[in-house]
DNA sequence: TTCAATAGTTCGATAATCTTGAACTACCGA
DNA sequence: TCGGTAGTTCAAGATTATCGAACTATTGAA
């Protein structure tokens, strides 16, 4: 058995870390990406960009999961990542939203 | 005379820059500030945290100047900065609004 | 005009953090 | 049990942050 994940809870969930984690463009892709479609795996076509190494896609999925944007769960070999999007959404209102909004009109720089 | 400031335009400021900048709890604090109250100088007693040395204020000043949240003018000897919310608000509509508002339940860590 | 004080910037060195290849662990199916 | 897949951990090199010290600009007074 490998070692459980462990999420913080959303009252331990700082403002700090949640931006921190969505300053990452990588981050923030994968963020863009489950908040689009379902939960999905880290190897996942949808989850992150392909061409990162597996241990940096490994490190930026830890960030987002201690920092409480996801929530991870192991299913049989590979994991399962889905946003803690209601939870979030009660503590900091209209933050993640607001964010995944501005982030389509994100073109330039 | 002095190096003028360099302001990028609102349609140049990234998302990420932006999320970047406010990440720093420094930074956020002093955002609040100057989102609270008027404009006003580094050393105002409201800018930022005392503490700070000036060179790492003054770093943070430039980090927040060039992820477009902040304009800086110089006033004689002292530089005024106020928060470009109205400018901001339009290109991200709700994403500053939201993290300022967030920021004040944001006890726990 | 000269001088001291004030406000902030720049530089350089140390400290902290990020990225990534390589080795490793866990699980599934044949 | 063996091979393949999915992901983690480790360690080292590359980036980035912090902060003291030296510097620049401006003001106000003598």
């Amino acid at each position: 058995m490998q070692r459980p994940f462990v999420h913080p809870a959303v009252d331990d969930v700082s403002l700090e870390s949640v931006l921190y984690a969505l300053a990452d463009p990588t981050r923030l892709e994968i963020v863009k990406r489950l908040a689009g479609g379902a939960a999905c795996g880290m190897n996942c076509s949808m989850a992150a960009p392909a061409d990162l190494p597996k241990s940096t896609q490994s490190h930026h999925f830890q960030v987002l999961r201690e920092a409480g944007l996801i929530r991870s769960e192991r299913r049989g070999t590979e994991v399962v990542n889905s946003l803690r999007c209601s939870e979030l959404d009660k503590r900091f209102p209209g933050v993640i939203a607001s964010i995944l909004k501005a982030s389509d009109k994100n073109k330039k720089k």
